[in-house]
DNA sequence: CTGTTAGCGCATTCAT
DNA sequence: ATGAATGCGCTAACAG
C-alpha cells in the first residue's frame, strides 16, 4: 500500500502537522524533527498524493489570468477550446480562470489588460508577448510583484517571464524552407511575405526560412520579400483586406513566380490566390494548422504548413503555472520546446 | 461557487446518498426522486468533481493489466516511459497497474498472458493485437467476462475490444508514399520491405503505401517487395540479423535502386545500409520516431519517417480504460485516430 | 427505497 | 514548536 502522510508521521514519531510543515517548507520545525521526518520520507519512499492535495487546497481560491489577442477566428478558436477544457478541469479544483482578450496585437492594449489582471490579484498569468521588446518591462514588473507570467506561442526571453511554452520559432522557418525545397525540387522563384514581424516568433520564422533557403537551395531564388508588420494593430478584417491586396499585387508583379511563403495568415493568402483566378499553379507554403487551412489544403490551395499545436500548448501553459502556484516549483520536463508539426494534405486528421 | 452534491441534494429535497445513487446509476431510487434529482442537477448545472471522486474511490483498488511485446529496445522504451508516468499518476488514485511483456510477437504468448491477467482479476486491459485475426476470440471472451480491452498501436477491429487508440494505419502508409514522392521528385526505382505483415497495422501501412505510389507516382517503379513476416516470432537479435541480411541482399541484387521503403524497423534498415559501405545514396523512408531513428536521421541515413506518438498513445489508452472502469462510460472524444507525424532531419526535437 | 455516517489524503486552523 | 481537529467533495457501507 502507498504510504500516506500518516505513515510518515508514525515512522518519524511526530504528528501529521509537523510532517506537513516539513513538506511545505513552512518553518517552525526543530531541526531534530525535520531530520526524522526526512528520514522517514526517504525510508518509506513517500510521495504526496496530488489528488488529495488538490482537494484540500480547494478553498484557497487560486486565480489565474489568461490574455490573448482574439483576432484570427480559426487559430484562436482552438486556443479558446483549450482554455475551456482547462477551465472545466480546474473548476473542480477551485481555481478561477480570468480570461481577457484584446482585439488586435497592440502591445499597449496588452499592457492595459495585464494591469487590470494585476488589480484583480491573480496569482499568475498566461499570455503571449505582443512585441519583441515592448512587453519585457511589464512582465518583469509582474514578476517582482510576485505574479509569475508564462508566455506561450511568442516569447519574451529578455523579460523575467517564468517560462515559455512553445516551439523553436527559428527552426519552424527552417522546416518550412525544407518543405519548400521538397515541393519545388529545389528549383524556382519564390516570393516571401513577412507578417507580424514585431512578434518575436514571426521574425524568427522569417529568419529561419531565409537562412535555410540561402544555405541549402541555391537554385531557389527569392524574388522579393514583403513586409506586413504595419497592419498589426488593425482589426482582423482590415488585416485580411491588406493581405488580399498584397497577394493580388504580388501575383501581378511577378508573373514568373512559382511559390509563395508566408509566415502567417496562410489561410487568407490561399483565399487570395484562389480569388485571383490565375490559371497557373502557385505553390503555397505557410504555417499553422487550423480548420480553414485544412479545408484549403484538401482542395489543393496550400501545399504544406509547419505548425505548433496551440491547443495543447495553452493547456500545458495553464497546467504549468497552476502547479507552480500550488507547489512552488517548476516542472522542468515541461520546458523543452514543443514539437514542430508538418501538415500536408495526406496527414490531415 | 461551484455546486456540490450537497447543493443538489438540498435543491432536490433528498439526501446526498440518493443523489449519488442517481449519478452513478446504482438503481434503488424511486422514479419520483430520480426526476427531482435530475431537475436539480440541470438547474444548478452540477458537474461532479473528478478529484473528490477519485479520492473517495481510493479504497476500491482498481487493477489494470498492460501487455506488450518488449522487443525493439528504442520503440518500446518510450512506451515503457509512458507506462511509468501513468503509473505514478494512478498510484495516487489507488490504481494498480499489472505490466506484462512478451519476448516476441507470438500471438500464443499474448493469449497466455491475457489468461494470466484474467486470473489476476484485472478490471481492464490495455494491449496491442499481435495478429490480424488470431486474437479476436480471446479479446471478445474477455469482454464477455466483463474485462474490457483497449487496443493500441495495432487494432483488432473484428473483436469486441472496447476501443482502439492509434493512428489510421493505411493513411500512415499513404503519407510515407507522399514523402517518398517529395524526396525523389516522383522519379526512380524503389524496393519495399514489408515487416510484421500479420500485424494489422503493418499490413495496412504497406497497402496504403503501395496504393498511393501506384495512383499518384507513375514514374516511381517498385522493383521488388520483400516480406519479413515469418521472422515475427523470433527474438529481436535474430530479427535484426535477418533484416541486415535482407538489406544486404537487396543492395546487391538491385544496383539500380534509388530508394528503400520499410514498414518498420527503420533504424535497423538504416544501420544495414550504413554498414554495407556502398558509395551511392539510397533514399530511406520508413516509420516511427525513436532515439535511434533520430540519431541516424541527423547523420543522413534516413530521409523521412511517418510516426505516431507511442508515448502519448499508451497514456491515453490507460486513462481511457481507467475512466471507463471508474465511470462506466467511454470518452468519445478520445476515440478519433491519433495524429500522424512526419519526421525529417529539420524538425527533430 | 432512503438517510446517515465514516473515511479517502492532505492542508489549515486553533490550541497547547 | 508541535499536536489535534476540521473539512475539501465524493462514495460505500450500514441502518432504517
Amino acid at each position: 500500500m502507498k504510504p500516506t502522510i500518516h505513515d510518515v508521521a508514525k515512522e518519524a514519531g511526530v504528528s501529521r502537522g509537523t510532517v506537513d510543515r516539513v513538506l511545505n517548507k513552512k518553518g517552525s520545525v526543530s531541526s531534530e524533527a525535520e531530520r526524522k521526518v526526512n528520514e522517514a520520507i526517504e525510508k518509506l519512499n513517500y510521495k504526496r498524493s496530488p489528488v488529495a492535495s488538490a482537494l484540500a487546497l480547494h478553498k484557497k481560491n487560486i486565480k489565474i489570468g489568461i490574455l490573448y489577442p482574439d483576432v484570427d477566428h480559426f487559430f484562436w478558436k482552438e486556443v479558446n477550446k483549450g482554455i475551456r477544457e482547462a477551465k472545466a478541469r480546474l473548476d473542480s479544483l477551485g481555481v478561477e480562470l480570468l480570461v481577457r482578450t484584446t482585439k488586435n496585437y497592440d502591445y499597449r492594449s496588452q499592457i492595459n489588460c495585464l494591469d487590470e489582471l494585476q488589480q484583480q490579484k491573480v496569482n499568475g498569468i498566461v499570455t503571449m508577448s505582443y512585441h519583441y521588446n515592448k512587453t519585457n518591462e511589464k512582465i518583469s514588473a509582474l514578476y517582482e510583484a510576485n505574479i509569475p507570467v508564462v508566455t506561450f506561442l511568442s516569447d519574451a526571453p529578455d523579460s523575467k517571464r517564468l517560462a515559455y511554452i512553445g516551439v523553436n520559432s527559428h527552426q519552424s522557418g527552417v522546416v518550412a524552407a525544407k518543405m519548400m525545397g521538397f515541393r519545388t525540387a529545389g528549383n524556382g522563384n519564390i516570393v516571401v511575405i513577412g507578417v507580424h514581424r514585431d512578434l518575436l516568433c514571426m521574425e524568427e520564422r522569417l529568419k529561419g526560412f531565409m537562412s535555410k533557403i540561402e544555405s541549402e537551395y541555391p537554385e531557389l531564388k527569392i524574388l522579393e520579400t514583403y513586409n506586413m508588420t504595419e497592419y498589426r494593430k488593425e482589426e482582423e478584417k482590415f488585416y485580411k483586406a491588406a493581405l488580399f491586396e498584397t497577394v493580388a499585387h504580388i501575383l501581378e508583379k511577378h508573373p514568373d513566380m512559382d511559390a509563395l511563403y508566408t509566415t502567417s495568415m496562410t489561410g487568407s493568402a490561399a483565399q487570395a490566390i484562389k480569388n485571383s483566378n490565375i490559371n497557373r499553379k502557385i505553390i503555397l507554403i505557410g504555417h499553422e494548422n487550423t480548420e480553414e487551412i485544412r479545408g484549403l489544403m484538401k482542395r489543393g490551395y496550400i501545399d504544406a504548413t509547419v505548425y505548433e499545436n496551440q491547443h495543447e500548448e495553452i493547456i500545458r501553459a495553464i497546467d504549468l503555472i497552476y502547479k507552480y502556484i500550488k507547489d512552488g516549483d517548476l516542472e522542468y520536463s515541461a520546458l523543452k520546446p514543443s514539437p514542430l508539426g508538418i501538415l500536408i494534405k495526406e496527414n490531415i486528421e
